[in-house]
DNA sequence: CGTCGGCTTGAGGGAAATCAAACGATGTGG
DNA sequence: CCACATCGTTTGATTTCCCTCAAGCCGACG
């Protein structure tokens, strides 16, 4: 459930200290709290004064727009710290929303503060994810900047399939997507129809099936070939681990 | 130059200590570094040790792909700090690249780490950044994924205004923008064709002109009703704000 | 004066959206 | 237990927004 080698970080002296960081987090959370899928653990303009962790199940920050357009913005997995910038910036115009049923820790925001003053791993764990987040949001923004439908697909699986991988939660070719078509159209800001033809041409031409919320990766080079251009080079390098390994 | 009334920050009792944060900064960055318009300040994946704040002139955060097409992920005004998340992803896969000639102060991340620790007021102004920067990407995915290309164009002249607005670099109706029309596309996931055919449209339909360099809006309810689905609630409350003056 | 970067416009094409409808699984209440 | 509603998936037909390709224009600059 925690960073694991591997990760986008580069200097791995650190890890350690990104481990014992999140373990003390986690001790001092005590609290948790579980939510349905649907589910919003903050709502849209709602304040908030805690931050989450995420211990199972998916989240994602969303926004819909007055004409009811929706946009979901990050999708979190288990051991993401979620709503840390709810700090300064509150209420937020996003909801965090249950993809899945999950489970979070809590802890206040000023609880939180106190700690990253007290604790530089704390500190640093708290980093991690900041510097994280904004990755993923990077890669979003080119995606959706520049990508088509096609690389918008392959590169989530590909992000996906490795971030499920860090912590133990999918096989060599394969995991579990618990997303309907719509919301992944939500988030690579396609619509669901045209998300179902996409994956109908990945799946006739034998590269990626998802039958029910099971995706099974068939040919990695051709996945991994068609992500290429709007991969970042951990992704990349993550990739191609895996295609060497097929 | 730094962050002033009216800026998206929900404790306004935070913002004295943010502008000393600030202050603190400048001071303990006295070397400065002078670049071309076009120059990189880092390059796509090259290391560096170093965060910037930007004085003078524009910057942009922009990534490549390898068949050339091109993202502009993030603009930076005066002062913003950039580079901060390298501080643990190092190197990035962005480079940062002067859009106009511009002057950045330097501090060495171990030192500004340092700052932070002692600081509070500095802490203060380096998670301000962080979700400042987090929050604008949050809109540039919804732009992207969700907005049409009149909305983007739309809300990108709000929020720059916005943003210039707060450095007293804009006037009532219009600011200097010094972009091409390619990097606009870049910025927004456009073609320069289509950039320029919407900023057609927008001048002969008489919402705003970009004569050269220079923005002028002349209907500010236009602009902002057209921008208005894909503004988040800050630059909403900054629009309407504009349209009732004029 | 020629060239180069940026702006502008036209014609045609294509990727994805929209509109519409059917289908299968799941659930549920009479 | 079956009729019926609901939710997600799937497919077809049509439209539209934006891209591609192409070329002309203008101002700056050597």
């Amino acid at each position: 459930m925690t960073p694991s080698p591997g990760y986008p970080l580069h200097r791995p002296e650190l890890l350690d200290r990104l481990r014992e960081g999140d373990a003390l987090l986690v001790r001092t959370m005590p609290e948790t709290k579980a939510f349905g899928a649907g589910e919003h653990v903050i709502a849209a303009e709602e304040r908030s004064e805690t931050v989450y962790r995420l211990q199972t199940g998916w989240l994602c920050r969303t926004r819909t727009l007055p004409d009811g357009r929706r946009q979901i913005i990050a999708i979190f997995l288990p051991g993401d710290l979620c709503g840390v910038r709810s700090m300064l910036l509150n209420p937020q115009p996003e909801g965090l929303q249950c993809l899945t049923p999950a489970t979070v820790s809590l802890i206040e925001q000023s609880r939180l503060a106190e700690l990253v003053r007290m604790n530089g791993s704390v500190a640093l764990r708290v980093m991690w994810q900041l510097s994280e987040d904004e990755r993923r949001l990077h890669n979003s923004v080119i995606g959706l900047g520049r990508g088509n439908a096609d690389e918008r697909i392959a590169s989530m699986l590909v992000d996906l399939r490795e971030r499920l991988g860090q912590l133990g939660l999918a096989t060599d070719d394969g995991f579990r997507l618990p997303l309907t078509q719509q919301q992944i159209g939500d988030y690579l800001g396609l619509t669901v129809v045209h998300v179902n033809r996409v994956l109908r041409r990945l799946r006739e031409s034998g590269v990626v099936s998802l039958a029910g919320k099971a995706v099974t990766i068939h040919d990695w080079a051709a996945l991994e070939s068609i992500a290429n251009p709007v991969l970042d080079v951990f992704e990349r390098r993550a990739a191609r681990r895996r295609t060497a390994r097929a």
